[in-house]
RNA sequence: GGGGGUGUAGCUCAGUUGGUUAGAGCGAUCGCCUGUCACGCGAUAGGUCGCGGGUUCGAGUCCCGUCACUCCCGCCA
């Protein structure tokens, strides 16, 4: 017989009646009679309840043993009565009775018990995570995340793709987040940088002749911490394609999409292909936001139009419109017979979340006459009603929450307000997934606080616009193949069509203030590549953690992460970060100045 | 770096307008219990009320500071 088990504790059934066995695996539950006592032995794959006597002479034994001790029983496999059977469990029409009892390992008292479905304060189980990580939930999350991380890279590697891996220890670059540093011991003074992602690399590996790549990809960046975002570091699938359009990449995309969502969905609807394109303006326009969840069938319209017109009396948003300003509408369905504390508490929350503030109309019907109510209804003439009520899609029993700013403001708010009024409203299917592509993002966009040109998206993209007619336009009009995928409200996604033209390279440099020369030092590896012949390329990078936390349906990161660190970027399992010895900074040339009070 | 929330027994939480000895459930320990599966019953132990200062005759409760965790903003090409 195998030392510790001859089966798993979810495979013995009525069909091993009779059997002597051998289980191993951790004390799940006692239930203590006195002189009968019941555990649950648990591993991996499941429990099997054992029962054990007091004339057996491991019965004390068994009894003094605290929960989460490791233990190898054997014993024979018999009948529960048919009052006995616990139809909850894979192996409750058995149990063990236990003829033979070996302790493994013992456990201490528990900082959290890993039985019951209670919270436990994110300290404790962060320092205790493999505790945490035997509880159900969390182990039930864990072997998701690696039977997705699995399907796709099985997927990937039939639909052609080649696997490879690229270094982690690597040169900083210019652009993106904060890096990593490394330094290094035998170049005094320098240090690596974790990659932020495989960018470069990946189009190395086009330029290097092999057609398409995917990786399973470990992304650093020294960025704090929120609820669907690790500091430190994530997993992209990255991927990227030789000789492809956009469309090419979203074709190779969307179906490995579909069927990992509808394989781990939990019977929940995935968006049929193709998915929904959606340009960014647009998607901006209509959803104040450039990830839109779908799921919310509220639209916002733009009604600056109808504010100027002079049977309209709203002074203070033709003021608005006058400096350049935009006014929007955001629908509220079914709620004109809210009470007016309804409407004024979106307005206090939109001024704290730093809007000038909401209007709105609720809109009745009249004898046939559609007629706005509310604190703005009277500034408007019946024409003007109906044209609102026409653009905004309104119908009797709506209301409309009103937005007036510059247009980024506006945007900002009426996204927030859209997103709020789905949630409150209970608008928002949960048991769909809602997909679609945000595509033609600008090139540039201005940075406010800076007063420059600043790149929206990845330097990299290819500009759609042709060399020659660069340096006629707008920067700020100019649009690039740059692409994200968004599921339910979530960037999953960004990828582009890369940008491989030397000569455009410089281009797009100049304008936000990179010299010829500052981009050869900055990009030698890249610009080089570049000139010796490559393919039209271009990719994306799906985040893996984003991913499984939708199929996992939580809606906080770690719940998703083995070994996940605290928002202040600290893991307080291992102790990391840590100070090194003296030795190894001497070593590293490296001195460690006092923080200044 | 900034803003919000939380912090009372190992864990989950209660604790009134400031008022005597800070409670309950789970867990732990001990005892009883032969059909439980969140087993049951009884008892016992367990507290710097995050920490420091202040107001007050009196502070878990009010004020100031500080720390930890968390959520958000900034940051995330």
């Amino acid at each position: 017989m195998h030392k510790y088990r001859t089966h798993t504790c979810s495979e013995i059934t009525k069909k091993n009646t009779g059997e002597t066995i051998k289980l191993s695996g951790w004390i799940h539950r006692k239930r203590d009679h006195g002189n009968l006592l019941f555990f649950d032995l648990r591993d991996h794959f499941g429990l099997t309840q054992c029962v054990i006597e007091n004339s057996n002479k491991f019965f004390k034994i068994a009894e003094k043993i605290k929960p989460e001790s490791v233990v190898c029983v054997s014993g024979l496999v018999v009948n529960r009565s048919k009052e006995t059977i616990n139809k909850n469990l894979f192996t409750g029409e058995i149990e063990i009775k236990v003829s033979s009892f070996e302790i493994l390992s013992e456990s201490n008292d528990l900082p959290m018990p890993v039985f019951g479905e209670q919270n436990y304060p994110e300290e404790t189980r962060l320092k205790y995570r493999f505790l945490d990580l035997r509880r159900k939930e969390m182990h039930d999350n864990i072997i998701l995340r690696s039977k997705v991380i699995s399907y796709v890279r099985n997927k990937m590697i039939s639909e052609g793709f080649l696997e490879f891996q690229t270094p982690i220890l690597t040169a900083s670059s210019p652009e993106g987040a904060r890096d990593f540093l490394v330094p290094s011991r035998m170049h005094h003074g320098k240090f690596y940088a974790l990659p932020q992602a495989p960018q470069q690399f990946k189009q190395m590996v086009m330029i290097s002749g092999f057609d398409k790549y995917f990786q399973i990809a470990p992304c650093f960046r020294d960025e704090d911490g929120r609820a669907d975002r690790s500091p430190g570091e994530h997993y992209q699938l990255d991927i990227e394609m030789s000789f492809v359009e956009q469309q090419d990449v979203f074709n190779a995309v969307e179906p490995i999409f579909y069927k990992l969502f509808t394989e781990f969905g939990k019977g929940k609807t995935v968006s049929k292909t193709p998915f929904k394109r959606i340009d960014y303006k647009t998607s901006m326009l209509k959803y104040g936001t450039d990830k839109p969840d779908l799921r919310n069938p509220i639209e916002i319209f733009d009604v600056t139009e109808v504010m100027k017109r002079d049977d309209c009396k709203l002074e203070i948003f033709k003021k608005v419109i006058e400096k350049g300003g935009v006014v929007r509408a955001i629908p509220a369905p079914n709620t004109s017979t809210k009470p007016r504390s309804f409407f004024d508490g979106y307005n206090n929350w939109a001024k704290e979340e730093g809007a000038k503030g909401l209007g709105y109309i609720l809109f009745e019907k009249n004898k046939d006459k559609l007629i706005g109510k509310g604190p703005l209804g009277k500034f408007f003439s019946e024409q003007a009603i109906n044209e609102l009520a026409k653009i905004c899609k309104i119908k009797e029993s709506d209301a409309v929450f009103f937005s007036s700013d510059q247009v980024k403001e506006v945007e900002r708010i009426s996204g927030i307000v859209r997103e709020k009024l789905g949630k409150e409203l209970n608008l928002i299917n949960s048991k769909k997934f809602e997909f679609c592509w945000i595509v033609d993002y600008p090139m540039y966009q201005y940075n406010e606080k800076e007063k420059k040109i600043d790149f929206s998206h990845n330097p990299f993209s290819m500009p759609q616009i042709d060399l020659n007619d660069f340096d006629k336009s707008d920067p700020l009009s100019i649009k690039a193949y740059q692409y994200d995928l968004v599921c339910n409200g979530h960037e999953i996604s960004s990828g582009a069509i890369r940008n491989h033209l030397p000569d455009l390279m410089y281009k797009v440099f100049s304008k936000v203030g990179y010299s010829k020369d500052q981009v050869n030092k900055k990009f030698e590896g890249m610009i080089k590549a570049l000139s010796y012949g490559a393919p039209p390329h271009g990719g994306m990078a799906p985040g893996i953690d984003r991913i499984v936390m939708l199929l996992a349906d939580t809606d906080n990161i770690r719940e998703i992460t083995m070994f996940p660190m605290n928002q202040q970027a600290e893991d307080l399992l291992m102790g990391a970060p840590s100070r090194p010895d003296e030795h190894q900074l001497k070593e590293l040339n490296i001195k460690v100045l006092e923080k200044k009070k």
